[in-house]
DNA sequence: TTAAATAGCGGGAACGTTATCGGGAAAGCT
DNA sequence: AGCTTTCCCGATAACGTTCCCGCTATTTAA
């Protein structure tokens, strides 16, 4: 019922041009003169002209829209990159299309065969927690589609990816615990297959070295990234022989539910137990006492790695590049070893 | 460079049948033989054919994505509101392409005005605080764009909405409060002019009408609906004559502002002034006290629309429809008028 | 038995745009 | 003056698919 959309020829027949030099007249500065230039570009927008997608990606086989495909967009570091990726790609022309795995493999993998490689241009994917079996990035990858990886990396492909410096993050994390006066630092980590859990143990086995500090196989335990698990490991580390006086957790979430439970057990946090997170979720700022962390550049990590992934769709062979965005510590009270001079300040 | 993605052709030569025939036997059931039609389909995916949905669009005048326009996805309600709309979605096949608003009605107005007419099928819109001009969605809904509202719906235009029931949301919130032995109840409100507050803020008027409550002036602030907004609230409230013994926020952040300027001015929350919100933010049930609330179907706000817009869609002249979905109370520590037993249980 | 209906398939135009080629006019060079 | 180059533009074929029309062979109705 549509009336009539306006087209290329339309504007060729008021103007008494040929629809090809139309066409030129909205790209090409060259094989068309000024004049005629403007007069096409003045006639578009009173004829309220709106290009036609699908035929320009039929011929150019194209389709101006990228893909995210990750493991969930409710929680504040996923929609913030999502937010930093959307905002390149609005600006730059491109439609975000986004599939959300839910963690499952067996999702992802049924997004990537529907994928029809026709109707996207470019791929930016964030794995799922077992990324044992990277075949199918490998068979779209030779395919020529275009992929970026963000924040959980496939190891085993070369093509770009985008992440955040957990290791030096990590490493800044327990120096942070070690000036504010804690000696017996424990790490709740993540899944162990992960890169990004693997960096970032790295970074705290390595600064407690650095520091002389024990390393204690029990002081770090592996689970999910979800605040019950953090909950959980509170527990897992009390029962230590040697029972550690400072928690770095992988992440937010689980330091959140590591405090949570600590409340519970009346233990001191800051003063008893300090507690230091990673990402510097909004949340963290809301609870009390505030939760320390590092600040994960999350809107950065999503406009990077949308750049990257316009890099290589606009030249085919485009070298890939690792990058790596640095976090920053932020000091809140979960790390404060004396009472809180806050609530005094507070009357 | 693309290895030349096989088309409906390669298979009609590779059977010897004409494109047409192939064509058709991919979805029409007449027509065409139960014989050839299995032979196109296995090998169809014998030579993994992917339809272009490019081709497909320009023929028949559409693109199987649809749009959402929202102010942002980095809250629990938004992105869980998207996640909703991206389910439904995805299994229909649709794409979702997704346009933040950031709340600014200016590029509410660019987003509409460059959205192409032929690159989406179909628009979800939970527009900006603002809500001063809907002249621009009549006109792309005149074009003949479906539209679909939610959350936040613009009261003059006449398309499909869908929001949550905010009126006896607030009615149930009030309720709750008046039962649970408050009686000097407050409501920190949001922007006037949308309805969403207006619904919520009748909804408790005429609770505290029919508990015979008085309804007073200075007791009703309106503001934004950021967590900052309800700290600043709470100060304006303390300067009442008459100060209140209990806060209705219209939202579970504002709610939470409110609680922390509470905590700060020591003044205990549940015991000297109950607290309750709308949403049911994950955050409510991480801070401490927890926070009573309403919670909101996010999720199903999200399919529900979806699934109307699609409709739309299929059937061109579809008689609008309003939903309305119930919340449901939620209840924590902050609207608890007796000493918390929870902490005595923690022991 | 004959006319009409039907089932199954092919041919070709159309969708809106870009890209390749070619051609004519104007301008620059020797 | 004659040649080459440059500038500007038009015609036409693609891109992959659907849809309308028409054809043939078979089945049904009278």
């Amino acid at each position: 019922m549509h009336n009539h959309c306006i087209t290329i020829k339309d504007i060729a027949r008021e103007l008494n041009l040929s629809v090809s030099t139309v066409s030129r007249a909205f790209r090409d500065a060259y094989d068309v003169s000024q004049e005629t230039k403007e007069k096409v570009l003045t006639m578009a927008v009173q004829l309220n002209y709106k290009p036609n997608f699908n035929a320009i990606g039929l011929v150019k086989n194209q389709t101006n829209n990228i893909a995210v495909m990750l493991p969930s967009i409710t929680n504040y570091y996923f929609s913030t990159v999502i937010t930093g990726i959307q905002e390149v790609g609005y600006s730059k022309g491109y439609n975000i299309i986004f599939y959300v795995t839910n963690d499952s493999p067996d999702r992802e993998l049924s997004i990537i065969k529907n994928l029809s490689l026709t109707s996207i241009d470019g791929l930016l994917v964030c794995t799922t927690l077992t990324s044992d079996h990277s075949d199918h990035f490998k068979k779209i990858i030779e395919n020529g589609t275009p992929v970026v990886f963000f924040d959980r990396v496939a190891t085993d492909i070369k093509t770009s990816k985008v992440v955040q410096d957990d290791y030096n993050g990590a490493f800044e994390a327990v120096t942070h615990l070690v000036s504010s006066g804690y000696e017996k630092i424990a790490h709740i980590s993540g899944r162990k297959s992960l890169a990004i859990t693997q960096k970032r143990t790295r970074g705290y086995v390595d600064a407690l070295k650095k520091f002389k500090l024990p390393v204690r196989e029990e002081w770090i335990t592996q689970s999910g990234f979800s605040q019950e698990d953090g909950e959980k490991d509170v527990y897992e580390l009390l029962k230590c022989k040697e029972i550690p006086d400072a928690i770095f957790a992988v992440n937010d979430r689980k330091a959140i539910g590591a405090m949570l439970s600590l409340k519970k057990l009346n233990i001191k946090i800051g003063e008893e137990m300090g507690v230091i997170g990673f990402t510097n979720d909004p949340v963290s700022s809301i609870i009390s006492p505030g939760l320390t962390t590092i600040a994960v550049p999350a809107l950065e990590v999503g406009s990077k790695s949308c750049e990257l992934l316009l890099k290589h769709i606009s030249k085919k062979h485009f070298e890939p590049e690792e990058l790596i965005l640095p976090g920053r510590l932020i000091v809140r009270e979960s790390t404060l070893k004396t009472p809180h001079p806050i609530s005094m300040l507070a009357s």
